[in-house]
RNA sequence: GCGUCGGUGGCAGAGUGGUCAAUUGCACUUGGCUGUAAACCAAGCGCCUUCGGGCUACGUAGGUUCGAAUCCUACCCGGCGCACCA
């Protein structure tokens, strides 16, 4: 069953005395800095964080499936923060948002989820988060408990709180304007049912990537104008992907925490220097000083620490030992690493159907330009497999390009 | 509703009857160099191929033509302008 609105109590959440909240300046401090965009006004999260009071601190989610990387953990661990400084974490699932669509992501599909569905990814989302934040102490909610029974009175209320060129201000709408692209009028609407989840929660605070701040603002100015609490905004630092371009899975460039050891610290190890710095800050715990050293490393090894560390946090010790053997006796060293795809074929069969039949090579076509680029190598051989009509007749271990590995056997 | 401009490969954006599987940039792949980084250099970048070529593709469906991404018609979608705002 999906949890109805009373499933979580008073009882189960709450009321911490005073006595709970951490209000250690020097910690609120770091919790306001490290790895923030904005905290909109900041005089008023430092009053609410140094009152004592114990805060309910709102973030919201789309229920997709996706696998998470190391960009959606830049809010969770913020939120881990917030709970570790004694305060009150309200989860939203958005179930009522995912039939709409936040324009914000404009690749998002458009598919309408069932309850069902989003109840089983948010399953999947929070095994995942949980690699992060314990979720004991989160109070869940799903949106559509409010927003089902919002009717069109309801929707005019809250769409006269705002001119439609505050709407416009939004750079991405702006942007489109001048692009002379396509706005649809549901996409103002987004904002509004986001932004009445925070009236319905009254909550203190609002954390979100910094692709959110409008909509959280928005919320933000919808609970002060229907009588609620003076909320602040915080948002956390967008992380680039290894490659530099925006962490997206369309562009490949994300390091999943779901990845295997020596997945994660190979891509880590792949980043661009540059981005060092950012993902010490805010993907890991390393103190100031910490930070200082490692990046006074030579840059190689200095990444070696940042990958290192970043696996350790999700694998621990001994995958992380193992990432770094690993990487170092491919790559380093040029040896095959353990554990490469083996397949299993009759025979006499082609190399070329082997492996795009198995997904290793996309097509045929794409198969002889890898043959006449001496990109498939063969490593028991140590020379490249120049022939593309070469047939499967012996054991074969094979490196394609760079850094694919396979072995193949007859039977 | 009327007018007008437009819809091309992952994206941007050329092309306006044959020499177009389609200029170019970005992204991507591969080789070189390296620290599996960046930068740089080089090649490639629809699918199939007995390497001759074949097939599919420029919003959708038809049509004109020996030949269409390019011309015509209808439809769908979008931008802008005008009208409507009893």
């Amino acid at each position: 069953m999906i949890p109805q609105r009373g499933c979580y109590t008073k009882h189960m959440f709450g009321f911490r005395g005073k006595h709970d909240v951490v209000t250690d300046p020097r910690r609120i401090g770091e919790v306001l800095t490290r790895g923030v965009e904005n905290v909109i006004p900041r005089e008023l999260a430092l009053k609410k964080l140094s009152s004592g009071e114990q805060l309910r601190v709102y973030f919201g989610i789309d229920p997709n499936s996706a696998k998470l990387h190391l960009g959606h953990t830049v809010p969770l661990r913020k939120l881990k923060q917030f709970s570790e400084l004694g305060h009150h974490i309200i989860f939203v699932v958005g179930s009522f948002t995912a039939m709409i669509g936040d324009p914000t992501d404009r690749d998002a599909e458009r598919t309408q989820l069932s309850r069902e569905e989003v109840r089983e990814n948010f399953k999947g989302y929070r095994r995942q988060a949980e690699k992060v934040l314990d979720f004991s102490r989160v109070e869940v909610r799903y949106n559509h408990e409010w927003l089902d029974t919002v009717d069109f009175e309801k929707i005019v209320s809250l769409a006269s709180k705002f001119t439609v060129q505050q709407m416009l201000q939004r750079d991405m709408f702006e942007r489109r304007m001048r692009d002379g692209k396509p706005i649809r009028l549901h996409e103002f609407l987004y904002p509004l049912m986001v932004g009445y989840d925070s009236v319905v929660l009254d909550v203190d605070a609002e954390l979100g990537g910094s692709d959110q701040e409008f909509n959280m603002l928005a919320g933000r100015h919808l609970q002060a104008a229907f009588g609620g609490r003076d909320k602040f905004v915080l948002t956390t630092r967008l992380i680039e992907g290894t490659d530099g371009r925006k962490m997206s899975k369309s562009f490949g460039n994300c390091v999943y925490i779901t990845d295997t050891p020596t997945q994660m610290f190979g891509k880590l190890m792949s980043m661009r220097d540059n981005l060092v710095p950012i993902y010490l800050d805010v993907c890991t715990d390393f103190s100031a000083p910490r930070q200082e050293e490692i990046l006074a490393l030579h840059p190689k090894e200095a990444k070696m620490a940042l990958a290192g560390e970043i696996v350790r946090m999700y694998h621990g010790e001994d995958g992380t030992r193992r990432a770094k053997e690993d990487f170092i006796k491919t790559f380093s060293e040029g040896n095959i690493p353990e554990g490469i795809q083996e397949l299993r074929v009759p025979r006499g069969v082609t190399l070329a159907n082997v492996l795009v039949g198995n997904g290793v090579v996309e097509s045929k076509s794409e198969f002889r330009r890898l043959v006449k680029q001496r990109a498939i190598h063969n490593t028991d051989a140590d020379s490249p497999i120049t022939d593309d009509s070469h047939s499967i007749q012996e054991p074969l271990t094979l490196k394609v390009g760079k850094r694919r590995f396979v072995r193949i056997v007859p039977e």
